[in-house]
RNA sequence: GUCCCAGUAGCUCAGCUGGAUAGAGCAACGGCCUUCUAAGCCGUAGGUCGCAGGUUCGAAUCCUGCCUGGGACGCCA
């Protein structure tokens, strides 16, 4: 329970008992209180728009019930300060605002944990995210994918779920073969032979370098080795360099797995046939045209599945129902899945296959990532993933910044198009909103280093007394939003919400510092209580962008 | 043909579990540096919320149809 939330309680609770005693409605007919903050400010700090919800019950037009409403209300329990009524029957409530002070010493205190609740209770949830298949260098909707999952796990894990963050490693299907081939060619190549790709080749500069990297390690010694022994070697050597890399680019970009499940495991530790059987018993497959058919029409798809092909091997399905019944088995209560857009098709099935383990469909929750364009010089990057031409997650870190892109990666909301801008994200501008945000926080450690300097002291003691300012005010209100706007962006999956909250309050931070000075010589009190204002945002800046990954730097 | 996402200010986008006069940044225009970082602040202007119906006291938000852009519709992964 947070300072706001606590207010809003009471606020709350004293309309319901206000209803009650205007005889405007019974417990068992009251409609869940909504508050909701005002645009305008003329209309209160909250307003409710119980009145309109009641005119069924109360038999009575809006503006009456308000009325009748109001009049029962007690002032001093809720810390309402004055109460109007307007439009067709909102009630304003002008609170009282000295109770924010109290945030302060609390967010000192909290420092780092400050934004963290336990409405979580500790449930179990999975995100599994990226998944590339090994294959390549990771390219921009991968890093979209990674920025919003990794963020969607931090805010889950600020809200007190109990996050586990997993990749799924595409270790098993054909591509894996082609991998072993393109190596084997790059390798060959690399020794100077005049050696071709392989038509599905993967013609990535990753393929060139391991190719290079296994013929400085192994000289010659692979050329003549017999066919089946050389491609196991290049399939193994190859999948293990290129998880490496994939692993690194991704530590760099500050995104960390739990957990790398790999897909051959699955059939390593049986895990395939057992899934299969359940479902076969449970009734949910069928044999037809030399195939076995999963009926996920029983489940709203719109079409059948296959799971066995005629020729015996698995489809791309199968081992993926295998994996998921793995992780509901591992006892997770929330699966989450980010996935991009082009694999949008794929949830009814999934859906399908979690219902029929005997899950509820809202178990699996997929994300969907719309996709990445990007733009230099005011022109669209064409990209192509088959000659390899993409830009690659690793290049944009080294051309822009990981604070720029982990920031601009979740900027928009998730099902939105993204277009990167580069120029913009390089700039070193007031146009480049990560530089605004972590400007506010670099202002306000120099502030503090100078306070330190001059000798000032944060002094809690007399707080009300001097941040009851209207620029003062404005930010001690968003302050004690923070908690709640993480779990709201948890809930929801939108960490765009989040980079939303840093740069207001980025803007809120520069509009009280050119407002009011904090430094003031004259009055030293003041002094001290503005300092712990301005410590108390700085915490709150530190938590809000480590909550997207983004650095707050001390200086700039 | 079916399904998913988007369509809001000149541009890029919030708002979408229904609420009051639809917001922000950029671009445009006008102000603010002998004072804590001007990478900043303050102000002005800018909108048939794709179109048409419907539900309701109230719709950018919910429902239906249509239009435009993107994506998906494999016994590929």
């Amino acid at each position: 329970m947070t300072i706001v939330q606590d207010m809003q309680d009471r606020l709350k609770e004293e309309i319901k008992s206000a209803v009650i005693q205007a005889g405007l409605a019974t417990e068992t007919e009251m409609p869940e209180v909504i508050l909701e903050k005002p645009k305008e400010k003329s209309h209160g700090d909250y307003a409710t728009n119980i009145a309109m919800q009641l005119t069924k019950v109360a038999k009575k037009p809006p503006r009456q019930i308000a009325e009748a409403l109001v009049a029962e209300l007690n002032h001093v329990e809720a810390s309402i300060k004055k109460v109007d009524i307007a439009g067709p029957g909102f009630i304003n409530f002008f609170i009282d605002n000295q109770y924010l002070t109290r945030l302060i010493p609390m967010i000192l205190t909290e420092g780092d944990q400050y934004g963290r609740t336990n409405v979580g209770l500790g449930e179990r949830v999975q995100v599994e995210f990226v998944s590339a298949n090994p294959t390549g260098d990771l390219h921009l909707g991968h890093a979209r994918g990674a920025a919003v999952g990794d963020s969607v796990c931090n805010l889950l894990d600020a809200s007190g779920f109990d996050v586990e963050r997993e990749y799924y490693i595409n270790d098993a299907g054909n591509q894996i073969n082609n991998l072993a081939l393109s190596v084997r060619a790059r390798y060959m190549q690399a020794l100077g032979k005049d050696y071709p790709m392989p038509e599905d080749g993967y013609h990535g500069k990753d393929i060139i370098n391991i190719g290079n990297q296994i013929a400085k390690d192994h000289q010659e010694s692979l050329v003549d080795q017999p066919e089946e022994e050389q491609l196991a070697f290049f399939r193994e050597e190859g999948l293990r360099l290129e998880l490496d890399k994939l692993a690194k680019d991704l530590a760099a970009f500050r995104v960390n797995f739990d957990h790398w499940f790999s897909e051959t495991s699955l059939y390593e530790d049986g895990k395939i046939k057992p899934a299969l059987e359940l479902l076969n018993e449970k009734g949910y497959t069928y044999e037809s045209e030399g195939a076995t058919w999963f009926k996920t029409t029983d489940f709203g798809d719109d079409k059948d599945r296959v799971l066995i092909k005629n020729d015996g091997s698995y489809t791309y399905l199968t081992p993926d129902i295998a994996y998921h019944k793995n992780k509901l088995d591992r006892g997770f209560n929330q699966l989450i899945n980010i996935w991009g857009a082009d694999h949008h098709g794929y949830i009814p099935r999934m859906k399908a296959a979690i219902q029929a383990l005997g899950h509820s469909k809202d178990t699996l929750d997929v994300q969907i990532i719309q996709m990445v364009n990007l733009f230099e010089n005011g022109e669209k990057v064409k990209m192509s993933k088959r000659t390899g031409k993409a830009v690659t997650l690793r290049e944009l870190m080294e051309e822009v910044g990981i604070d720029a892109m982990r920031y601009f990666f979740v900027m928009r909301s998730s099902d939105a198009h993204l277009d990167f801008d580069m120029d913009l994200a390089r700039s070193e501008s007031n146009d480049n909103p990560v530089f605004y945000v972590q400007y506010a926080h670099a202002r306000i450690c120099t502030l503090l280093k100078q306070a330190e300097e001059k000798g000032y002291e944060v002094d809690l003691n007399h707080l009300s007394d001097h941040l009851m300012t209207e620029k003062a005010i404005e930010l001690l209100k968003h302050l004690g939003d923070f908690p709640q706007v993480i779990q709201e962006a948890a809930e929801n999956r939108t960490p765009h919400r989040m980079t939303q909250y840093v740069f207001d309050l980025a803007a809120k931070l520069h509009s009280y510092y050119n407002q009011e000075k904090v430094l003031d010589s004259d009055n030293v009190e003041k002094t001290k209580s503005r300092l712990a204002l301005m410590e108390a945002v700085k915490i709150t800046l530190n938590n809000a962008l480590n909550l997207i990954g983004v650095h707050a730097p001390e200086k700039m």
